[in-house]
DNA sequence: AGTCTTGCATTGTGATCGCAATTGCAGGCC
DNA sequence: GGCCTGCAATTGCGATCACAATGCAAGACT
């Protein structure tokens, strides 16, 4: 009745230290939404992705459900296989509405809490921008940009409006590649950072909110031109 | 050759038909949170939560990710033990604002779009609305409130902003609970769901918008009174 | 030669098992 | 009697297995 049971060779890393395994591919894919480096309309599997990562389905499985519930990866009801949503027009006004809402709100609410840490933080994050922007490299560039927003955005402790940003920038990341594909780097120099550290180093709540939903604006408007235009 | 097929006990349904356990475990819990049935507060285990569904864990794992991701529910880091989120006012106040502006825009967008069959269902869903509140029937108030709210944002067809304010309701509905328990149902007869119906029936955009803002912040407003008084 | 069918590989889902860590509860010590 | 300690039970996470269903490609038939 009981089998001595060869105790397999089941390698598992000492879960003591913290980050659990579907927290990094979660990360992972996060990480390369938010730059845009997953194609739109590319249809991976689950096994594939973890063969791709070297962790077992089942950690990736718990990511991509995750980012699912987020609105960031897409299930084909058919096929049942994943992919990036496709960038209509559509999804693209409704992003834009929202994220024109939601991020100036949190740069306002920021705005007062914001102390000199911040600004340091921020000039050097927006030193990085500028750099990235220089040199063309979009990967650097994207993680700079939203780095540089959602420092200001966590200092307006308001974990509901942030986490709904966070999930915002998710679902634009690929839009934003397409910016970059078009119309090329040069295109997105003009940023209102410098207008929106100057607002936050005075406490000005209502200049923050100007100077974001400003750089949201161009921003999305680039976008839109450039998906109108890519059909 | 014949199959009996017995193969194993692990009894499976056919997967043909659509929906999937872990779906259903999904769908069971949002309903339980959106009518308020669960406490806040209180740490339930997968396993316990898997038992009293007659699934296995797995499907209550997806489930539950899914609800975290959308903050719906939240794990407690130290223990790893799953809550409804409690009950603050900054909470509240943030999700009153994200509502406020969601909401009202789904309305106005879904009032062009508002057919006969529509305005037909709402008046329906109404009249179920003022029943279960004449009963003080707590869970069919919270169902039909919200059939009345969604059926309508349904029409927009502005599925990104039509998810966000899902994921709200979501997280709204243990403070609904709170309302009941503290001024009773009567304290809450007066909605403004015939104001939207004219709207609706009008075309009326800005109508249907003020209307869907002003139910929303009268509610809010009971809600905030009765967390304040609660602590 | 073109179209349909068949067969195999691959996929997502769910169940079960193993492991590390935490919790709960005794029982013992001061 | 109160506080601490040690052991058993429980929990979440991840791996692996099983199975139904789909995708794809090669073969068969007209």
């Amino acid at each position: 009745m009981s089998e001595p049971k060869p105790p397999k060779s089941s390698q598992r890393r000492p879960l003591a230290d913290n980050p659990a395994v579907h927290d990094q591919v979660y990360e992972a894919i996060r990480q390369a939404l938010i730059t845009g480096r997953i194609a739109p309309g590319v249809g991976v599997s689950l096994r594939s992705l973890a063969a791709e990562l070297g962790v077992s389905p089942m950690p990736v499985r718990d990511a991509v459900r995750r980012l699912v519930a987020e609105r960031a990866l897409a299930i084909n009801p058919a096929n049942k296989r994943l992919s990036v949503p496709s960038l209509t027009a559509a999804r693209l006004e409704q992003l834009s509405q929202a994220r024109l809402w939601i991020e100036p709100e949190l740069a306002a609410r920021a705005a007062p809490r914001a102390d000199a840490a911040l600004i340091k933080l921020l000039q050097s994050i927006d030193e990085e921008v500028d750099a990235a922007l220089t040199l063309g490299d979009v990967d650097r560039y994207m993680t700079a940009n939203h780095r540089f927003h959602f420092a200001i955005y966590e200092q307006a402790e308001a974990d509901v409006l942030l986490s709904m940003a966070g999930g915002l920038w998710l679902q634009i990341g690929p839009f934003m590649r397409v910016v970059f594909g078009r119309v090329g780097a040069d295109g997105l120099v003009a940023d209102r950072h410098a207008e929106a550290l100057e607002a936050l180093k005075a406490g000005d709540a209502e200049g923050a909110r100007r100077a974001i939903a400003a750089d949201l604006s161009e921003g999305m408007d680039k976008m839109r031109a450039a998906v109108e235009a890519g059909g």
